[in-house]
DNA sequence: GTGAAAGCGCTAACAC
DNA sequence: GTGTTAGCGCTTTCAC
């Protein structure tokens, strides 16, 4: 029995140390940390001492206090994003988590629900437990207050959008290049009446991708009518009353481009009550896509791509690489599917 | 500049301690614990000062230190499942994260890419980390190496599948009803022959469910020709030669039950190459099965739901209940769509 | 109100 | 080969 019992909570049981190891062993403390840490120095006879009283008492190293005596890295990173369960995201965390894993490193999670002050708590929470580097899908607010923990040594990355008030590499999507590489394809099948819906500009993602489709229709020197362009969160009402400005009227659109996955998914289920079949490209691949009544054309983007440039871009920084600040953008495919080869 | 400077390595920056704090606003370091926690009994302008010196130097408290003196608890949960890019289990990672958010707990995450080894690495390595808590998808291998973690007082939780070798609280899903119901569905609509395609039987679920397939043929006195039932990985190539199988010959099936969603797109994507149109009913709902050419019926299951049970529970063990250990079963859900109502 | 000293579980440094 | 000591950054205890 660990001679610390009764210091513990009664409701935590107290986990036996080194010290209650070498004493069921009848050696010292430091051989045992020899045996545990597999370090030479110690007999075979001492050694299977030490570890029958290990399997005994169910003894297993306590990482946290080694590495506070350590005092080096603690082999952990912080990934702080929008939602865990949006599959752009899910694809993300994974790759960030293969990177970690080749690295030895853990991952901590934690979902921001693009709210400001639980992405600063999240940061700081993982900060305080002395990850790594942290890997966020940043907010608008400003992150200067992440400033001392980067001074300190703790690396920061910022992936799918840049970080404000803070100077850390970043891994970006093509968005402009991406949408307008959509519109563009719209406008050589003929349409140059084309809507374009999008989620909120406050978001960088969201204003962008519209600068896109601004950029690829000023390029061709198409007017944009106000009732073709709408932005906000993709809810059924909201993008019912846009469709309902964008295919009525004197100008209706022919053809309609999707700033992300989400919103192209809710266009889609409100065009399955309407006679009308307006070419479509979306923003950000899905699964199914290619199965629908007209399998969907994307401008595809490469999540885990993005994960995996964002994670080895931090650990780079972990090895003490000094390179300049980095900016990546991740090229998007366009996949054509059907629904943006429509006849005009 | 922190006193301890030159003793941690080049490449990590000395981070300031209590200790410098204390010492920059010339105050005792118990003082500054006290103002960090906001414990009483500071003066104003003592407090102040020491604020003032905990900004200057960008001082953030090691909680991994606090945790090591408290001995307490490291309000922290592990999660391991299968794969986290993988949609029913990142939406049971996001409603884990919720409620371990609730709880004041951050959130370990590791695939374990159903590889046991890794599986028990990652498990070790977060107890090693002193996790408050575990909870598990459980690959197929023994679990005992978990018990003496278990007897130290971390809780541990499965869901989606027992743990072999261990007994702990566990979150299922009722398999074998749900796929009993989905097959019922398809004899009410006057199918006797059924084919089954399931994915590999060592999986616990897997081999539920294709008992739920055979207990509901039983049921009604049919027989199963050995050419309708198909268990193994939904790749392309063995579920082509499956379907070759059960749509041909002197018994050609006239509906199928797919035991889980990747299956299901899978036969999806391998139907849509052929003349037949066999009824189908899949197990658990994916993403826009509302809108494919033939929407597709399926027993829907609730992941969010697991997830947040599984928390609840590994929770209420933290809170040192004693109760007996328990199975829970979530109840699936019958959505009819189409593809489970064709005409015989 | 304030602070000095001890110690959480471990490892580094240096005995023997 | 093996053990002893000090100390990582913090909280606890207890003294002033």
């Amino acid at each position: 029995m660990p001679d610390n019992a009764e210091q513990r909570g009664f409701e935590i049981p107290a986990r036996p140390t080194m010290k209650d190891v070498a004493a069921a062993a009848g050696v010292g403390l430091k051989t045992v940390s020899r045996v545990v840490n597999g370090e030479s120095g110690v007999s075979e006879a001492t050694a299977a001492r030490v570890r029958g009283a290990i399997e005994e008492l169910g003894f297993r190293r306590n990482d946290g206090a080694r590495l506070l005596r350590q005092g080096s890295r603690t082999s952990s990173v912080g990934l702080i994003l929008e939602d865990l369960a949006d599959p752009f995201y899910s694809q993300l965390s994974r790759a960030v988590e293969d990177v970690a894993r080749s690295h030895g490193s853990l991952l901590l999670t934690g979902s921001s629900a693009e709210d400001p002050a639980r992405e600063r708590e999240l940061a700081l929470d993982f900060c305080a437990r002395r990850v790594d580097g942290l890997i966020v899908v940043p907010t608008a607010a400003d992150h200067g207050f992440l400033a001392p923990e980067l001074a300190a040594g703790t690396a920061v990355v910022s992936v799918d959008r840049p970080v404000t008030g803070l100077t850390v590499d970043t891994v970006l999507t093509a968005n402009r290049r991406g949408v307008a590489e959509g519109v563009g394809h719209l406008i050589r099948q003929g349409h140059r009446r084309i809507g374009y819906l999008g989620d909120n500009p406050a978001i960088f993602t969201a204003a962008e991708r519209l600068a896109g489709y601004r950029q690829a229709m000023a390029h061709e020197g198409y007017e944009i009518a106000v009732s073709w362009v709408a932005m906000g969160k993709p809810e059924p009402v909201g993008i019912h009353l846009a469709l309902d400005r964008m295919l009525s009227g004197p100008d209706p659109v022919t053809a309609l481009m999707c700033g992300n996955n989400r919103t192209t998914v809710a266009v889609l289920r409100n065009l399955a009550s309407r006679p009308e079949r307006p070419a479509l490209v979306g923003f950000d691949d899905f699964e199914l896509a290619d199965m629908l009544p007209v399998p969907v054309t994307v401008v595809a983007q490469d999540p885990a791509l993005m994960g995996r440039m964002a994670a080895e871009l931090l650990f780079r920084r972990l090895r003490g690489e000094r390179a300049q600040v980095q900016r990546l953008e991740i090229p998007t495919r366009l996949v054509p599917r059907g629904s943006g080869e429509l006849p005009l």
